[in-house]
RNA sequence: GGGCGAAUGGCGGAACUGGUAGACGCGCACGACUCAAAAUCGUGUUUCGCAAGAAGUGAGAGUUCGAUUCUCUCUUCGCCCA
C-alpha cells in the first residue's frame, strides 16, 4: 500500500536551497525597503524591547536566544497589524572596555566602536526585524549630555546628593573595585586583601519611593511573580519599632537609639552594639585600641555577603545601656564589626536566644544568653543555648508579656507598651538603600558637576554639556583615570576656579532610561519628545536575562518616576508592562586529563559515550555538566559560525526548538542539524507544491481546512504564552501532513489557500524561507495575520473517551453535541466493550460532552 | 537558615480551566535505495509480557467517577536572599 504513495521524484525538478543567497537577498530587501521603520501613527502600537547588549565584541549564544525570542513576537504582531517599535542599542559604557585598553593599550572608544561594527553586522545575519534607525550608543555624547542633564534636573529635585561612604579599596592596584570583582575578599587582578575606604560619593534617592516601588509591583500583571517576588525581598518592607536605651556612663550620651523588628525579644536583652560609624565613635578617636578595631572592620569588603561571613568582632566600651522595660537590666556597650550605620540608625540591640548574629557575638564575649521565647511543644524552663531559637512559639520569661503568642500579639502588644510609656515609636523601614552612583572610572558618563575652592557643588551650566570624556593616550594602571587629567579637571564657572568631579555614573544609570530615548532617538535639544513617550510608552514587552531582575529593573522603575516628581511630564507609571525572563544556552563541558577546559571542537566521539581529543585517539576526554557558555569554561559555540553553516533561519528554529524559553536550553549538535534539515525539507516541500499547484484541480478536501487552522491556533496559543518550543513542534508536524498530502499527488482546490495561511504564520520564525516562499508564490500580496474559522476548531466529530471504572478502554466517534442516552446506546452496541461490560451492572455513568464518558460497573 | 521554583521514556521536552500521558525533536533499531558507504526516505521505539493484559509522570499519603495537573509530608536539584 505505501508502494503506491511513493514519490517520483524525477516528478519536480528541486533544488537546494541556498540560503546563503537567499537570506542576504531579504536582508537587503528589508533594509533598502526600510521594512521596520517606525513612527508614531494612529494604530494600535506595540512596543518590543530586548535587554541592549554590552558590546564586548563578538555576540553570543544568549544573544541570539534573546533576540530571536523577541524577533518572532515583534514580527508576529507586526503581522497582526499593530505598529511595532523594534529598536536596538548598545550598552557601550563600562569596565570591559577599559580592561581592554589597558591590557592591549587601545582606545576605549576605538575598541568599542570596532565592537558594535562586527556585533551590528551579525545581529543583521540573523534577519530580525529592528528599525536601526533609532541605533543608540550610551557612550556618545549625543546620549550622555542627556544623561546629564537629567542628572542635573534630579539633583534639582532633590533626588541627588552627595555622602561619604565606603568603597571596596585595591591597596596595590590602588583603584576602586566592583563588588564582582572582590573574590574571596581579594581583588581579582592583585590578590590584595580587600579594605574598606571612605570615598565622597554621588547617591540617588531611590529610597524616596521605596513604598511606591514596592506597592506598584502589584499592577505588574504581565511580571512573572519570581521577579516580583525579588523585588519586594529586595525593597524589603519590614514593621517594627524604634527604642530609645538610655546609657549610662557617660556626661556626653545619653541615649542611643535603635530599630528592632523584634521588640519582644527585650527581655533578653544583653548587650547593645553600634556601627564603627555611629555618632558615638567620634568619642573614642582618640583611643588607640579603638583606631586599632576600627582598622581591622575596615579590612571587611562592603557587600553584605562579606559582612554576613566575616567572623563577629566587637569593642566593647565603658558604657551601659538600661532596657527600657527593666531597669535593673543593664548590659554593655560595643562597637561591632556587623552593625551597618546604614540600616535603621547603625545600632541594634542583642537577644543572643534569639537572633543568630547576636547569638554568635555573645558566645564569643561570654555575654549572657537568655530565653524569652520556647516553641509551643516545649516547658516553660526551655532554654536555647546551644542554638538561638528564632521561630514562632510562646514568650516566657518576660514578665507581662508571658504567654503571648510569637509573633502574632507579642510584637504589637510590647510596641504599644513601648509607645504608651513614651519608651519607644512603631516605625516601617526599608531595607533598600540609596543608589550609589559614582564610579572611579574613567570609560562611563562624566558627572556633570564641578567644586569650587571651598568645596561647594557647582552645576555644570546646561550650554556647555555635554561634558564629554577626553581623550586619554594611556589610561593609567592605578587611581582614576579622571582625577589625572589636570587640564580637562580645572574649569571655570563664573570666573570662579573650580575642579570638575571626576568620579563617572555606574552604567546602570545609562540603562535606566534608553527605552524612553528608543522613542525619540534623534532629538539634539531633549532626551525624548512628550508626544512620543505618550504613544510608545510603556514597553509592551521586555524580554532579558533573569540576572537583571532585581537592580536594572528597580532602577528603571525608579527613574520614570524620579524624572516625573513635581513635573508630570507623562502618563506612565511603570515603564515595562510585560517582562519575560528566558534561559541561558548550555553546553556540556570538556577536561582533557590535566583538568584543562577543552573547547568542542576539540573533543570527537564516535559512540556518543566515549569522547577524546580531536585526532589524538588515545587521550581520553573528561565530560563534565552541561553549563551554561562562557568563554572561561570554553563551552562557547560562536554563532557566526553557525549562521554562515546552516543559516539564519536554522540557527533560530534550533535555538527555539528544544526547550521553552524561560529555560534554559542545551546547545546539540544534532539538534542544530536537524533544524538545517527541515529548513532543507521544507524549500523541497515548497517547491513541490508550487509545481503542484499548476495543475488540474480536484475537489475539495476538508481535512486541509481542519489541518491548517487547527495548527494555527496551536500556533496562535503558543505565541501568546512564549511556548515558543510548541510552534517547532507544530511546524514538524506541518511538513508531515503536506508532504504526505502533496505524495498523494493530488491537488485540492483548498491547497493554496491553506498553505498560504502557514507561509504567513511560518514568517516570525524562519523570516527568510516564509518570505522567499510566498514571494514566489504568491508574490506581492499583502500579508495579514490568518484568522482562524471555528468550525475547524470544534469538531463535529467527535471521538469519546470511553472509560470503564476510570480506565481508558475505547474510543468511539460520535456526531458532535451527543447526548448521555445515545451515546450509552451506542455503547450497548460497542463489541469490544463486551468483555468488560456483559454481566456487570452500570452504577453511575459521568458524561463531558464531546470528550470523554467514564461508566463506573460492578 | 529563609523564600521561590522544578522533578514526565535512553535524552530535550508536549499535555488548554482535573478528562485518551509521552505530541514534536534527538538517539536507537529494522527496512528501502546502493557494488558499498554517506546522504535521503519509510516503519517502529515508556516499561514488563509471546500474547491477552498489567504497571507507569521523584517517594508516600489524601480529595475525586477520574490526578502529570489540586492538598499534605518527604527526597533531590536549581535560582534568589541571608
Amino acid at each position: 500500500m505505501h508502494q503506491a504513495r511513493k514519490i517520483n521524484l524525477k516528478e519536480f525538478f528541486v533544488e537546494r536551497y541556498n540560503f546563503k543567497i537567499i537570506e542576504n537577498r531579504w536582508q537587503k530587501y528589508w533594509e533598502e525597503n526600510n521594512s521596520f521603520k517606525s513612527s508614531v501613527k494612529k494604530d494600535k502600537k506595540f512596543y518590543c524591547l530586548e535587554m541592549f547588549p554590552y558590546p564586548s565584541g563578538k555576540i553570543h549564544m544568549g544573544h541570539v536566544r534573546n533576540y530571536t525570542i523577541g524577533d518572532v513576537l515583534a514580527r508576529y504582531k507586526s503581522l497582526q497589524g499593530f505598529n511595532v517599535l523594534h529598536p536596538m542599542g548598545w550598552d557601550s559604557f563600562g569596565m570591559p572596555a577599559e580592561n581592554a585598553a589597558r591590557q592591549n593599550n587601545l582606545n576605549p572608544k576605538t575598541w568599542t566602536e570596532e565592537n558594535i561594527k562586527t556585533m551590528k553586522n551579525q545581529l543583521k545575519q540573523l534577519g530580525l526585524s529592528i528599525d536601526w534607525d533609532r541605533e543608540i550608543s550610551t557612550c556618545s555624547p549625543e546620549y550622555y549630555r542627556h544623561q546629564q542633564k537629567l542628572f542635573l534636573d534630579l539633583y534639582d529635585k532633590g533626588l541627588v546628593y552627595r555622602k561619604e561612604s565606603y568603597v571596596n579599596w585595591d591597596p596595590i592596584d590602588k583603584t576602586v573595585l566592583a563588588n564582582e570583582q572582590v573574590v574571596d575578599g581579594k581583588g581579582w587582578r592583585s590578590g590584595a586583601i580587600v579594605e574598606r575606604k571612605k570615598l565622597n560619593q554621588w547617591f540617588f534617592k531611590i529610597s524616596h519611593f521605596s513604598e511606591d516601588l514596592l506597592k506598584d509591583l502589584e499592577e505588574l500583571n504581565h511580571w512573572p511573580d519570581k521577579v516580583k517576588t525579588m523585588q519586594k525581598n529586595w525593597i524589603g518592607k519590614s514593621y517594627g519599632c524604634e527604642i530609645d536605651f538610655e546609657i549610662e556612663g557617660s556626661d556626653q550620651i545619653k541615649s542611643i537609639k535603635c530599630y528592632t523588628t523584634r521588640p519582644d525579644t527585650l527581655f533578653g536583652f544583653s548587650f547593645l552594639a553600634v556601627s564603627v560609624d555611629h555618632p558615638l565613635s567620634k568619642f573614642y578617636e582618640n583611643d588607640p585600641k579603638f583606631v586599632k578595631f576600627k582598622e581591622t572592620c575596615s579590612k571587611t569588603g562592603t557587600t553584605e555577603e562579606s559582612i554576613a561571613q566575616a567572623e563577629k568582632i566587637g569593642f566593647k566600651t565603658d558604657l551601659l545601656a538600661i532596657n527600657p522595660l527593666d531597669n535593673n537590666n543593664k548590659v554593655p556597650v560595643y562597637f561591632a564589626n556587623f552593625v551597618l550605620m546604614d540600616y535603621g540608625f547603625g545600632a541594634v540591640f542583642g537577644c543572643p536566644g534569639h537572633d543568630q548574629r547576636d547569638f554568635d557575638f555573645a558566645k564569643k564575649y561570654n555575654l549572657k544568653i537568655s530565653t524569652v521565647v520556647k516553641p509551643s511543644d516545649k516547658d516553660d524552663d526551655y532554654v536555647a543555648d546551644t542554638e538561638p531559637y528564632t521561630g514562632p512559639g510562646i514568650m516566657i520569661n518576660s514578665k507581662f508579656l508571658n504567654g503571648l503568642t510569637v509573633p502574632e500579639e507579642s510584637i504589637s502588644k510590647t510596641i504599644n507598651y513601648l509607645e504608651k510609656n513614651n519608651l519607644g515609636k512603631r516605625k516601617t523601614n526599608y531595607r533598600l538603600k540609596d543608589w550609589g552612583i559614582s564610579r572611579q572610572r574613567y570609560w562611563g558618563c562624566p558627572i556633570p558637576v564641578a567644586y569650587d575652592e571651598d568645596n561647594n557643588v557647582i552645576k555644570i551650566p546646561e550650554e556647555n554639556l555635554p561634558v564629554a570624556l577626553p581623550e586619554i593616550e594611556k589610561l593609567s594602571n592605578d587611581g582614576n583615570p579622571l582625577d589625572n587629567e589636570l587640564k580637562w579637571k580645572t574649569i571655570t564657572i563664573d570666573g570662579k576656579n573650580c575642579i570638575r568631579e571626576t568620579d563617572t555614573l555606574d552604567t546602570f544609570v545609562d540603562s535606566s532610561w534608553y527605552f524612553l530615548r528608543f522613542c525619540s532617538p534623534k532629538n539634539d535639544d531633549i532626551p525624548f519628545k512628550q508626544e512620543d513617550i505618550n504613544y510608545w510608552m510603556p514597553v509592551d514587552q521586555y524580554i532579558g536575562g533573569v540576572e537583571h531582575a532585581i537592580l536594572h529593573l528597580l532602577y528603571s522603575r525608579f527613574f520614570v518616576r524620579a524624572i516625573q516628581l513635581d513635573n508630570k511630564i507623562f502618563n506612565l507609571k511603570e515603564p515595562f508592562k510585560g517582562l519575560f525572563t528566558q534561559g541561558m544556552v548550555c553546553h556540556q563541558t570538556y577536561k582533557d586529563k590535566n583538568n584543562n577546559w577543552l573547547n568542542p571542537e576539540e573533543v570527537v566521539s564516535e559512540n556518543g559515550k566515549d569522547y577524546f581529543i580531536k585526532d589524538r585517539p588515545n587521550e581520553i576526554v573528561k565530560v563534565g555538566p552541561s553549563e551554561s557558555m562562557s568563554k572561561s569554561k570554553k563551552n562557547t559555540i560562536d554563532p557566526e559560525k553557525m549562521i554562515s553553516q546552516y543559516g539564519a533561519d536554522a540557527v533560530r528554529f534550533f535555538i527555539l526548538s528544544d526547550s521553552p524559553p524561560e529555560k534554559d536550553v542545551q546547545w546539540s549538535d544534532t539538534g542544530m542539524a536537524s533544524s538545517y534539515k527541515y529548513i532543507q525539507k521544507f524549500w523541497q516541500l515548497n517547491e513541490k507544491i508550487s509545481q503542484i499547484l499548476k495543475k488540474d484541480k480536484a475537489k475539495i478536501n476538508s481535512e486541509i481546512d481542519f489541518f491548517t487552522n487547527q495548527s494555527i491556533n496551536k500556533i496562535n496559543i503558543a505565541l501568546e504564552n512564549f511556548r515558543y518550543n510548541v510552534i517547532i513542534a507544530v511546524f514538524h508536524e506541518v511538513y508531515s501532513f503536506f508532504n504526505k498530502q502533496v505524495n498523494e499527488g493530488l491537488n485540492f482546490d483548498n491547497l493554496n489557500e491553506n498553505y498560504k495561511k502557514i507561509l504567513i504564520t511560518m514568517m516570525p520564525i524562519a523570516p527568510h524561507i516564509a518570505s522567499e516562499c510566498y514571494k514566489n508564490l504568491y508574490g506581492d500580496e499583502l500579508i495579514n495575520w490568518p484568522k482562524i474559522e471555528n468550525k475547524y476548531i470544534q469538531n463535529n466529530k467527535n471521538n469519546i473517551v470511553v472509560q470503564i471504572n476510570g480506565k481508558k478502554r475505547s474510543v468511539i466517534t460520535v456526531e458532535g453535541n451527543s447526548d448521555e442516552n445515545s451515546i450509552l446506546e451506542m455503547l450497548k452496541k460497542e463489541k469490544s466493550l463486551d468483555k468488560y461490560l456483559l454481566g456487570k451492572k452500570i452504577f453511575k455513568s459521568i458524561y463531558i460532552k464531546d470528550r470523554i464518558i467514564n461508566l463506573i460497573i460492578k
